[in-house]
DNA sequence: AGTACTTCTTGAACACGTTCAAAAGAGGAG
DNA sequence: CTCCTCTTTTGAACGTGTTCAAGAAGTACT
């Protein structure tokens, strides 16, 4: 059995967040290209072979920036749209949201989000590695959707919540290339977007707009298929 | 004055066209990532550090790459919609043929793509350095406008071909993620998708949709703002 | 021809991410 | 304690992209 004043967290647990942690932190305070894994090694007082006992690679130690963004946008994001119903509104509150909570990782993020885009990478969003962290973001744009009292399609209901989260992610792709001060313009983005996809998605109902609405919900789904 | 038997092209060309020659080859052989500068530099028969006066990185040997697609595709691209006339029918076939140029390509092209979508990096479709390219691009799909005998609001018409660009350059971001055989989900997007597109496009002379059209067409003018 | 100046070429050296054989530690069985 | 096994840790070594001081080759002018 355990001895007496032995902390439940193996050694080993303890060797392996100090190294990410350490990572962490020299990734915010010089970048990541700057920080060199024999630096990560040093300062967290391990030899660089032993961080790679833990973390396969470089890149690997990024997952856990993008774990705690999620982690921090998904609690703060449910804040925001309780007790808000208008759809509009709901969606415009997540995203700036999410700007709000990446923000301070704009200077160095955009390294990151670079790798993500590697179809390769296990840390692209559509990988398998993501998928756990995919289908937390689905599930919230899900409740942006049920949450509301928008009149939708049936079938566009069930699909929404994909097509939302694509739609974030092409809202990510435009922040990592906005440039103008403070991401004003990703901000812009959001604020003019949201009524649009609202508008459209009213739309849905229109009987003149089924065929059209339906056609895209298939396309979208045809286009996700793994195969 | 230039010597009797002396070509026009100077012998710094040569070199410089030897090796971005040679890279090619190489890349297409063996993929980006397991061709190494000093195997270029050898088999090309110059150092190393010749490579690097003619070429300031590795990354910037892709640039070549870029150039003999986008030229390919001009020329194919014209020859497929002379004498079309459907708007739709003109577009599918550029970008259809965008894919077809780019399929021998597409098992290592997808590492070149991610390089791409590093903003910082001038292979980016959107830095400085590839605006002459970008503008070629926009040119042809103003070709596709403008041959074609669609209807349009005015003003969608002077930003649609930008618009259109933006369309492909998402066709593309699938192209670079589709491991379906022969890459035919991404002719299947464009299959599907162009209809859409085209029809939504015509709904722009209507005037319930006009605030929707020119809102979007705003929208997109105000993010496309470099300051 | 000689001299000054620019362009081109070289290869050793550097810093980095990554690997791996070997050592050290931890924990139990006899 | 001794032996064995599994986990953890080490740091030298490898292959890579990239740099740079030095030299070679070319050019222009006197």
């Amino acid at each position: 059995m355990a001895g007496a004043n032995v902390p439940h967290v193996a050694k080993s647990e303890e060797t392996r967040s100090l190294i990410v942690t350490t990572a962490m932190r020299l990734f915010t305070e010089n970048g990541y290209d700057r920080t060199t894994m024999r630096a990560i090694a040093a300062e967290a007082g391990v030899s660089v072979g032993n961080a790679y006992y833990y973390f396969s690679s470089k890149e690997q130690l990024i997952q856990g920036f993008y774990d705690e963004i999620a982690r921090q946008h998904l609690d703060a994001a449910r804040a925001r749209i309780d007790g808000e119903s208008a759809f509009a509104a709901r969606l415009k509150a997540v995203l700036l949201c999410w700007l709000d909570i990446a923000e301070p990782y704009h200077r160095f993020g955009t390294q990151f989000f670079v790798n993500a885009a590697d179809p390769e990478s296990p840390l692209s969003p559509f990988s398998d590695d993501s998928s756990a962290a995919r289908e937390a973001s689905i599930g919230l744009m899900r409740e942006v959707v049920d949450g509301s009292d928008v009149k939708l399609d049936p079938e566009l209901r069930a699909q929404l919540p994909e097509l939302l989260w694509l739609y974030q992610m092409g809202v990510v792709l435009y922040w990592v290339h906005d440039r103008s001060a403070g991401t004003k313009r990703s901000r812009m983005l959001v604020e003019r977007s949201v009524p649009l996809i609202a508008r459209l998605a009213a739309l849905s109902r229109l009987r003149v707009f089924r065929p059209v609405s339906r056609e895209i919900v298939d396309l979208v789904q045809d286009l996700a298929r793994r195969d």
